[in-house]
DNA sequence: TAGACGTAGA
DNA sequence: TCTACGTCTA
C-alpha cells in the first residue's frame, strides 16, 4: 500500500518496501521516495547545512556495485546539458556536498573517462537490513 | 469532451477545439493532438515521403507571430543537446522537410543569432477558420 | 543511437 | 537562470 507524500523528510518512506520496483522517475516523485524528476541526489537543508535523503542509481552513470552491501555512487555536475560528456571537474556542492554531509562511509574524487574530476561516494547497506527481494512488475510495452 | 487517440493521422483531432488550452506537453500526446514529447514538429510518412501533421509553438523558440493569421515558425536541428545554443546549420530534413512537404505557404533560411542557418516556415490560418477564443484553465500551482 | 519548442527545484 | 542518473520516437 502506497501513500502520497509531498514533503521531504529523512528516514524511510511509509508504504515503500525494500525490493519495490518502479518504471518511471515520476513514480518516485509522486510517492515521495525521491522528489527530483531528473537529479539523482535529493537533499534537504537543516541548520544551514544540506543533507542527502535519497539517491537514484538507474544505470545511466558509471556506478560500481562492489557487493550487495556496497555501492560506489558517482557524484553529479560537470556534464554538458543533456548529459553524455564530462566537460568540467565536479565540485563538492549540491548533491555531492549533501552526500558528504550525511550517509557516506567515505568519499574521494578521481579523473573520469574525459580526464575531469569525478566524485565517488561509498554507500553501505544498513547493517542487518532485510534482504532485497525483487518483486515482479509489469513492464511498459 | 476528449477522446483518446493512439494513432497519428492528418486532419483535425476529435474532441479538440480551437482555443483549447493545455498545461503539459504530455497532455497533447495522450489525446493525440501532438505525439512527440519534446519535438515541436510531428510528421508521418506516406508514399515514401514525410508530411507534417502538427506543430507546437510553446514560446521556447524565436517564432514570429506576424498577425493572428500568420506565424513564422522556426525549424528544428543544429542545437546542442539540451537546447539553448545553435552549433550547426539546420538542414532540410526531419520536421523541416515534413513542413516543406505539406502545410507551408513558403519557407526560407537565414542566419540566426549564432550565425548558423535557421529555417523559417510561413504558416497561415485556414481561411475563414472560426475565431480563436481562449478558454480559461486552472494553472498548476 | 541521437535528436527534441520538457520539467521541476535549487 | 541553470542543473539534472528523463523519456520518447525516428
Amino acid at each position: 500500500k502506497l501513500y502520497i507524500n509531498t514533503k521531504k523528510m529523512m528516514g524511510p518512506v511509509p508504504g515503500v518496501e525494500i525490493g519495490d520496483l518502479f518504471n518511471y522517475r515520476v513514480e518516485l516523485d509522486i510517492i515521495g521516495l525521491h522528489k527530483p524528476i531528473q537529479s539523482g541526489i535529493d537533499f534537504i537543508k537543516q541548520d544551514d547545512k544540506i543533507f542527502a535523503i535519497s539517491v537514484v542509481a538507474s544505470g545511466r552513470y558509471d556506478n560500481d556495485v562492489v557487493s550487495c552491501d556496497m555501492l560506489i555512487y558517482t557524484g553529479q555536475g560537470g556534464n554538458v546539458a543533456g548529459g553524455c560528456k564530462q566537460l568540467e571537474d565536479q565540485k563538492l556542492e549540491r548533491g555531492n556536498l549533501a552526500l558528504k554531509n550525511s550517509i557516506v562511509e567515505r568519499y574521494w574524487h578521481e579523473p573520469g573517462r574525459f580526464g575531469k574530476l569525478i566524485y565517488k561516494f561509498e554507500l553501505r547497506r544498513v547493517p542487518h537490513q532485510v534482504e532485497l527481494t525483487r518483486k515482479k512488475v509489469k513492464q511498459p510495452k
